[in-house]
DNA sequence: TTGCTGGTGTGATTTGGATCACACTTTTTC
DNA sequence: GAAAAAGTGTGATCCAAATCACACCAGCAA
């Protein structure tokens, strides 16, 4: 828990006591590569931060398609926002690609947190503003970059990801084509 | 002001004072069409919630080609987000589709009602979530729908919008062009 | 009236990237 | 450590949408 208080402090200073209060609204789980957060359909009942591991959030089409909304390492936030802000069933899949320690949060916590003390508001007021402009980012992107600037953007920005996921997936993240990332990525092997 | 006040009190109750407070802090500005709110490269000191009127928010390449980030109607709050919050200059260009009346509120004007008044925090908080949320819907039909299908999930989600805006800028907004837009659109009066 | 400017439809042509198909390598699994 | 599964490179083909090109129409300004 050590690690939690340590993230919320990125953003503000906590008492001692306050830190005791937030603690237990949270829980912490570990996850195995391979093992599914959250499956289309089911209740989200959680929200989840990343203490290690990484995972990866997709939508899955009707032919059975998988489209990356978001990859997420250490320190990352993810849940299927959408379903468990509005209480309703995911249309998401998270799934883990890297054995992991997560901490859990109901959607109650995050409201009781958030209303008990002005500064866990604030704390994720800042977060979610990190949240939107990194996906407004993404959006023009998409909008107005070819899939080869699009795979650059997407090197310097996560060099870690770059890493350690499989092309595949970065692949689906950007919108190309598995065979697409491949052929940029070796015709620029050379420069 | 009024305005403000009830659009504020959709999300939390103000009381009479507290609304004073909250007031000194917006603007009110009357805008006409064609006219710019922001230009690339120029210092972003307000963000702007919108009365009445509509703008498109776009990325320009260096092409010249226009990428439509947001269009905003009455209620809907805009800015280049990642400029403002980060007091950099503009990589977005913002302008006036329609006479328009807006609130400007600054960066410290946010920030202090923000840690003034629990209740703004809160209310700023919502507005992002709900931000949040509709751009990771969008990033998810960029990724997996055909521009017939979301140029139909557009029309559904705006359908005021749809109406009132020229469709070469729904194409932009889409992500095709005006031309393959406008074809979908003609085969599509059949049925 | 006579231009402009901005928006729109629609044909012809081109093209970037998807798709299909297969071989090869690496990692997992039991 | 053998078999299966997952990831990757690369050629051949195909196709949806971009691009280019032009005609038309509406609104507005001089």
């Amino acid at each position: 828990m050590d690690r939690l208080r340590k993230h919320i402090e990125e953003i503000t200073p906590v008492s001692d006591e306050e830190f005791e209060h937030v603690k237990t609204f949270f829980t912490l789980k570990r996850i195995k590569k391979h093992q599914y957060l959250i499956q289309e359909g089911e209740q989200v009942n959680f929200e989840y931060l990343i203490l290690s591991g990484i995972f990866r959030m997709f939508y899955l089409d009707h032919e059975g398609k998988e489209y990356i909304v978001q990859f997420a390492g250490e320190n990352w936030w993810m849940a299927d926002y959408q379903a468990y802000f509005n209480e309703k069933k995911a249309s998401l899949h998270i799934t883990c690609m890297e054995d992991a320690e997560i901490l859990c949060l109901t959607l109650y916590g995050r409201e009781k947190l958030s209303s008990d003390l002005h500064k866990m508001e604030h704390f994720f007021r800042v977060k979610l503003t990190k949240g939107y402009t990194a996906q407004q980012r993404r959006i023009i992107s998409l909008l107005s970059s070819s899939p080869q600037q699009r795979y650059e953007e997407f090197g310097q920005l996560y060099p870690h990801m770059m890493q350690k996921i499989p092309k595949k997936y970065i692949a689906e993240y950007l919108g190309v084509s598995r065979e697409t990332l491949s052929r940029l990525y070796s015709n620029n092997k050379g420069k």
